[in-house]
DNA sequence: TAGATTGTTAATCGATTAACAATC
DNA sequence: TAGATTGTTAATCGATTAACAATC
């Protein structure tokens, strides 16, 4: 939940520095989210004393130090595995690039689509991914893959040595504790929307 | 925060049902999640009496109450804007048809999109967009189109009358508040991952 | 020094959990 | 009736907010 915060924080700072402003205390960060100004200076204290009592938050340094806590401040090498629509939505998203997100490599099973390029980088199949995960120095894996296969898939990822999974998969996998999973999960967007709709009109 | 564990109930019960039980405790319930036992009952209890003292839910009954409070229990008709890799790919995701969410009309700016067909259904310009969803009775917009033109898709397709707007793009948009607003940010799962990432490795 | 704003301690609020009377 | 389990009230816990001494 503290994450959720930090990020919006992380953003909000690097359009204000984008805007030439300089300082910024508590209590105006916290308005333009109908935070409480407690409450900010409470997340942020929590990973140092980023404050200056009497003028606030240096803008350009606490974005930094946002940025470093995030762990947004560095590259992340990524392999996404399947290329299918799913797959090529992510390979555009701009979001990724922007985080310092790089993907290093493209793994997919179909023959179809080994050996083909999307903006210089090759296909690879499936068996490649232990030699590419080593190679590439990757740390993360990106599962976008039907839900059937992305256990297996998981599997794989853990096996060649990532230590983080995105799953875009609809199906639960299990990682060993030492590898971080984050699912995403649509379904419970949708329900969430459904639910409200249906509350609303009752 | 309570839809996501309704959300979470119902397909345990589902798949309860599909092995053939019949009814469940709170206690096996919450067993399954490492959720409180009292926890189950009282968010089940908020919507109604659904439990029998001494017996437990009725998994069946129990499944088909909590549907019809996710509202999964009907047809949500949608129109999907944008027809680029994240489109198709959200075009082709089953979970959507799974819960109910019936795709009525893709509606692209691209007039090399336009006229186009996917599994029967023919690609609408933007200009289309207010008689579709009349025709279609469609009551959910999916924004699945760049960060620069989801505003003005949202305008449109709060003009056209939809009354819940799925959003994609990776941009804060406005909308009425008897609209529904519901954002899908990739941005913060990844922030999410090398947070701890980052973390971790300190 | 006076005014402003932080970092932090104390108070409040809401959500989770325990306990239990009601009842199948 | 005895055992089990619900729905709900009371207790606990954690997170949010208010208040304030420290200090720029």
């Amino acid at each position: 939940m503290t994450v959720r915060r930090l990020s919006v924080y992380s953003r909000c700072l690097a359009q204000l520095e984008e805007d030439g402003m300089k300082t910024i205390s508590s209590h105006e960060l916290a308005a333009r989210f109908h935070l409480n100004s407690a409450q900010v200076r409470k997340d942020l204290a929590y990973f140092g004393e980023f404050g200056i009592r009497g003028i606030g938050y240096d803008i350009s340094t606490l974005r930094a130090e946002l940025q470093r806590i995030l762990g947004v401040d560095r590259e992340w090498r990524v392999v996404l595995v399947g290329f299918g629509n799913l797959g090529s939505a992510l390979f555009h998203y701009r979001g990724f690039a922007r985080q310092g997100f790089r993907i290093a490599a493209i793994v997919d099973d179909d023959p179809a689509k080994v050996g083909r390029s999307a903006s210089g980088l090759t296909i690879l199949p499936l068996a490649e991914l232990p030699r590419a995960v080593k190679a590439q120095e990757i740390q993360i894996g990106v599962v976008a893959v039907p839900a059937e296969v992305a256990q297996s898939v998981a599997d794989r990822l853990v096996a060649a040595g990532v230590r983080a999974i995105l799953n875009f998969a609809p199906a639960r996998v299990k990682v060993p504790r030492d590898v971080r999973l984050q699912n995403v999960d649509l379904s419970i967007e949708l329900e969430n929307l459904s639910f409200h709709l249906a509350q609303g009109s009752r």
